[in-house]
DNA sequence: CCCGGCTCTGAGCAATTGCCCGGCGTTTGG
DNA sequence: CCAAACGCCGGGCAATTGCTCAGAGCCGGG
């Protein structure tokens, strides 16, 4: 009898999921329907709904992406976590992911209570500006937190923030520095400055710092783009480097290497674990060793990424 | 552009759907997640939805039978349509219907307003009475369409009335004549008689008319059990009869033959289209011309059959 | 047989949801 | 280039929903 019961219980059960995602009728319907009360009807709805009766299928690639997410979100205590699809034809290509950061961006700076945004360098950063339509936030504080000079002394072609700044006219803090430094010494010095000791104030109190992730190795972009020596990478990844944020190059369990050119960075420092809403963006096997890295440190506390990269991040 | 609008707006209520179905966040807190405002993310849930982007599921036999019932509904015109499941081990034992109609009686017998319940007669009906546990109903009447006395004079063994009555101690009025008398003249006698009349009465009033469906042919309920003769039933078979409801013999359309059996039957006539709310149970293969005459004819605007069944009616 | 504990029920209320409205930005046609 | 038309947006309100709570009915133990 109890299984009788029990039994008929379920079935009504489904009944009510049924008229109700199925068929789209109120509690209110249903109640009638089934002749018991409103109560009732809200119960069996949601006794459908804890027996699995009903499941949802959501066909749309962003499904897939959805679920990864909050697998990550969860798994490293993230505050803010974004998967894009990846592109079947271009896996490296960030399109993306920097249109993600891009949405991130444009949606901070579009609310109303004003913001300050600290931003990285990259190639990633640099597409997902590109997403911006350009607007006025005149309410709003842009402030960089890696040097905008190049070895050569030019304008870096990655800087976002000049970019970001163009388009959408905020109040901008550029750090007038050289990403490296000569010396220890000389980096003590600059610091000093006025204007770059008011980036470091602002930026410390970021509502929002995105940022790209870098990795460390033969092929790394400070090497490549020659901010860093040959020697000079080798000695970091002789003190276990794996990847670098703002410039800031860590090792494998997410520390920041005290040593090498970690001395001579102008970067602004960022705090471990983060404070503020920190978001990382990247994507790729090749920055699989650096992203874990930073998720460890949490030197990050949120990430965008893409669909591959998402799942060789689960997989341990 | 365009398309790249809708293309994220997509992409966005897919989103929505997700956080919103899948994992069970609220509509403000989707707002605040996609930073768009609490209207946005209701209209992109309601987007999600009427994209089709997502799909229930309901994993339970329940879930067809809700289908057939309510496409039976649609096609027919039924104002209740219920659908039960067919048993594969036994697909004409009336078990999933007997518990439906039963449902039924019960729950209209457990409601508060008072109710005139008018029933019929047969195996199906003698089942659904079966399922009603014992329970006070002083409020509500019971009436039955059909006479209670077999040909050899004893109570009928599926008389459901009785069996009812005992069950519920409700106010009850049985018809206490044979099924058929022996001539039309003797029909209009005893339709003059108090009893009969006050039944009568009663049952033009009847909120529910709950009825069996019997199937007119060589192995007709009605010849079986020696209600007609062999000839009797030869003669209405010749005047077009399929089906009965009630012990009204009807053609192929549904309509109740003027003549045979019909002119010397004492059941409470019924009105065809059907006013109140009148039910037809009956399942099996053999039954359904019968069904489908007293669906076409409007005799009955209710029906509870099975799977195979209500598969068998759509099928043109 | 009676009692305590348990589950289930429906009333009522607070939160959530659906939808209508005026306003604003964008597009199309003149 | 302007103006009308269209569609989207967020505010606000009514309907719907989820949930708490006290009470009723049921079961098992003494």
């Amino acid at each position: 009898m109890a299984s009788d019961n029990e039994r008929s219980r379920l079935d009504d059960a489904a009944r009510a999921g049924w008229l109700y995602y199925i068929a789209g009728n109120t509690q209110d319907e249903i109640a009638r329907r089934l002749k018991v009360s409103r109560a009732t009807a809200q119960r069996l709805v949601s006794l459908c709904l804890s027996e699995r009766l009903i499941t949802f299928r959501l066909e749309h690639p962003i499904a897939a992406c959805m679920e990864l997410a909050a697998r990550l979100q969860d798994r490293f205590g993230l505050v803010h976590c974004e998967v894009a699809p990846t592109n079947p034809a271009a896996p490296n290509a960030p399109n993306g992911v920097a249109e993600r950061a891009g949405a991130l961006l444009e949606a901070t700076l579009r609310a109303d209570k004003p913001a300050i945004i600290a931003i990285g360098t990259g190639r990633t950063m640099r597409a997902a500006v590109e997403q911006i339509p350009p607007m006025d936030c005149p309410n709003h504080q842009l402030v960089s937190l890696v040097g905008n000079i190049s070895p050569d002394g030019s304008a870096s072609f990655f800087d976002a923030l000049a970019r970001l700044t163009d388009l959408t006219k905020a109040r901008h803090y550029p750090m007038p520095l050289p990403v490296f430094v000569a010396s220890e010494a000389e980096r003590q010095q600059l610091l000093k400055l006025g204007p770059v000791s008011r980036v470091r104030a602002l930026a410390a109190k970021a509502d929002l710092n995105l940022v790209g992730i870098g990795q460390i190795d033969q092929s790394a972009q400070v090497y490549v783009d020659g901010f860093i020596s040959h020697d000079e990478l080798l000695e970091m990844l002789r003190l276990g480097a794996v990847g670098e944020v703002a410039g800031w190059a860590m090792d494998a369990q997410g520390r920041v290497i005290d040593g090498g050119t970690n001395r001579r960075l102008t970067s602004v420092p960022l705090p471990a674990p983060a404070r503020a809403l920190t978001v990382g963006a990247a994507l790729g096997r090749s920055k699989l060793p650096a992203i874990r890295a930073a998720l460890k440190g949490r030197i990050i506390n949120g990430l965008i990424t893409d669909e591959a990269t998402a799942q060789a991040l689960l997989k341990e």
